[in-house]
RNA sequence: GGAGCGGUAGCUCAGUUGGUUAGAGCGCCAGCCUGUCACGUUGGAGGUCGCGGGUUCGAGUCCCGUCCGCUCCGCCA
């Protein structure tokens, strides 16, 4: 069908009769003369008509229209230089030469597409119902093949290091005290359900058990929650468990890895060490467990300068054992208003207890605030020195619980990095290791403990004192994040693996004897029988596919994603099951969306 | 569940304090063109201004409601 694809003849080849075929990706149409370029997965060749070659393919060729499908035959050569024309094209590969096109064959004609490919659009949803010639824009078709290779590195790097690639079941159980898990119902067990996995969790600790000692897989992984540009209901996670393994192991494993990842993606070297960071320095210091470390704004702690403080809100706070804490968006001063409500809206939605973030401008050498007039000279001095205050700086204050002021101070800085665009260097990659995650979290809603990473998650063990004594909220655990630039790549721990601790963890976690047997006992039984210790980590593929393509969403690098409502409006999925299949599996009635009730039909009060 | 932004030609968008027949670029159709590569050029077709209601002499524009999409919060062990 084909001699050669189209990005493959050079200067080398003139001379030669080739036959291409691929999607017409321009025809420029001379009169006496056309043009095709002819498009493949791999680039563009220029193809000419011209009737001294052939009068009837380029009589034929008048008729050709984008994406048409047409073979060629013909004989390579060089670009016209005639005088101080030179018609050689550098923008393109194979712009040396050009095919002298003897025959042609329109394959299969296409109709007008209902976008054009070498535009960018907006309309998603019209991306998304012709997904098939979305992915024909090279952008798209660069993020799928960039995606391919990085995966392929990773399949290659664990190959190497020792890992089975091992797969585990799709249809399991659901998760306890997880995500909403999507559920199957069963055929052969009537009222019975399955559920799709959250994440290979147990089975992967199982197979650790089963002595295959490492294990990884290229993951799909469900959950039934609200969607986001890095979030869909079913994503893909590099899978990895290894027995006799710590902490160490594990992150020097992981590094390789995105090493790897990162040099096959986009061929570059970034360094292996990554910094690391508590989790509880990064709360205080970025007010996220997950900081964006590319631009350099830092949460700083007032309390020695306010130590004397006859500012009432700040007194108040430092003497209830609060803190009082500010960053400094240096060359902000120039906040325009609309940008300051913003600041305060989400201050506010963060916890903010008033309506309005305090804060100081420094600009033409002069201290504008509503507040600077209550501080007195030594504090003013101690913040200009502490923040480093400087000209066209302003500094954002807050007040109260330490969580309180991390998550409000954590949200402002994150924004003030959009408006100011300090996050939009794509070229730079700062990773993160986060350590030390707690292992334990109150839920205030509820008031119970719950597993900040899983209930499976092995405590520090210097604080497993305070596991048995109680002091759950000081409990560290042995887990890991792995960070990007805000994004969290992937997550992990060391694990469990006695029966004892297990069921210890269980009980803290709410759970009681005879619901740990059916929920968890295969998994407690197995550690009976000399289960080894063992740890890993699961990374989000997707996350790092875009990343590596430079894009905002998880969709772009996705062949077939979903939608904010979880729908494919291509397939228009999910959809409606008739009254035979669902008897099938012993289903009785959909509960009908009341949005889509004609009013007619409404129940009446 | 909540907040923000958006919906005007096939696509990307403009549309002023409410005012004649709603525009542009690209695409599409027809013609011309023997060196183009974002080809050029001449002409043409193409609109339920998301939907419903209201205010008004008059609504793309103002008001109310509603639907859809995206972003964020909640949620995501």
């Amino acid at each position: 069908m084909r001699t050669h694809h189209l990005n493959e003849l050079r200067e080398t080849h003139i001379g030669q009769t080739v036959t291409l075929i691929g999607w017409v990706n321009s025809a420029r149409d001379q009169g006496g003369v056309i043009f095709i370029d002819l498009r493949d997965r791999e680039g563009v060749t220029q193809c000419v008509f011209r009737s001294e070659a052939s009068q009837e393919a380029t009589d034929l060729s008048h008729k050709l229209r984008v994406e048409d499908v047409v073979q060629i035959h013909g004989k390579v050569e060089a670009r016209l230089k005639t005088g101080d024309v030179d018609t050689t094209n550098d923008k393109l590969e194979t712009g040396a030469i050009e095919i002298v096109v003897s025959e042609l064959k329109i394959v299969n004609k296409a109709d007008v597409l209902p976008f054009q490919l070498d535009k960018e659009l907006s309309n998603e949803d019209l991306r998304m119902k012709y997904r098939y010639l979305d992915l024909r824009r090279a952008r798209m078709s660069k993020n799928i093949r960039q995606r391919s290779v990085i995966t392929s590195a990773a399949r290659r790097y664990l190959d190497d290091t020792g890992f089975f690639e091992i797969e585990t079941p799709i249809l399991s159980n659901p998760t306890p005290e997880g995500a909403r898990d999507f559920l199957v119902p069963s055929r052969l067990n009537p009222g019975r359900f399955y559920a799709l996995p959250q994440a290979p969790q147990q089975y992967k600790q199982l197979l650790m058990v089963a002595g295959l000692e490492k294990y990884y897989q290229i993951a799909r992984c469900f959950r039934d929650e609200d969607l986001r540009a890095d979030r869909q209901p079913e994503f893909t996670q590099i899978d990895i468990e290894a027995s006799f393994v710590g902490q160490e192991d594990i992150i020097k494993l992981v590094e390789g890895l995105l090493v790897s990842m990162f040099q096959a993606g986009l061929g570059i070297d970034v360094p292996a060490g990554f910094p690391r960071m508590t989790y509880s320095d990064a709360m205080d210091i970025y007010g996220s467990d997950k900081p964006d470390t590319r631009f350099n704004i830092k949460i700083t702690d007032l309390a020695d300068i306010f130590a004397a403080t006859e500012f009432k809100i700040f007194r108040g706070t430092l003497d209830g054992g609060g803190v009082v804490r500010a960053i400094n968006a240096k060359g902000f001063a120039g906040i325009t208003t609309g940008q300051m409500n913003r600041l305060n809206e989400i201050a506010v939605q963060a916890g903010l207890p008033v309506k309005n973030l305090a804060f100081v401008k420094y600009e033409n050498r002069e201290y504008k605030s509503p507040l600077w007039k209550i501080f007195t000279d030594a504090e003013k001095e101690a913040l200009t020195a502490k923040l480093d205050i400087a000209e066209g700086d302003i500094v954002f204050f807050a007040a109260g619980s330490r969580d309180n002021v991390s998550t409000i101070l954590g949200r402002v800085r994150t924004e003030i990095a959009e408006m100011m665009e300090l996050n939009k260097n794509s070229t730079k990659y700062n990773f993160l290791w986060v350590v030390d995650f707690p292992l334990l979290a109150h839920d205030e809603e509820t008031g119970h403990w719950g597993a900040v990473h899983h209930p499976f998650t092995r405590p520090h063990p210097e604080d497993v004192a305070k596991l048995e004594a109680g002091d759950y909220a000081n409990v560290r655990a042995l887990a890991y994040d792995v960070v990007l630039n805000g994004y969290e790549l992937g997550g992990g721990s060391i694990r469990i693996h006695e029966k004892d601790l297990q069921a210890k963890m269980f009980s803290v976690l709410g759970v009681g004897p005879e619901e740990q047997q059916i929920k968890f006992g295969h998994l407690l039984d197995a550690f009976r029988f000399g289960a080894p210790p063992h740890g890993g980590l699961a990374l989000g593929l997707d996350r790092i596919a875009m990343l590596v393509a430079g894009e905002n969403s998880i969709r772009e690098v996705i062949a077939f994603p979903k939608n904010n409502k979880g729908a494919d409006l291509m397939a228009s999925s999910p959809c409606q099951i008739g009254p035979k299949e669902l008897r099938e599996v012993y289903i009785q009635s959909t509960f009908k969306d009341p949005k889509q009730t004609p009013a007619a039909e409404a129940p009446k009060a």
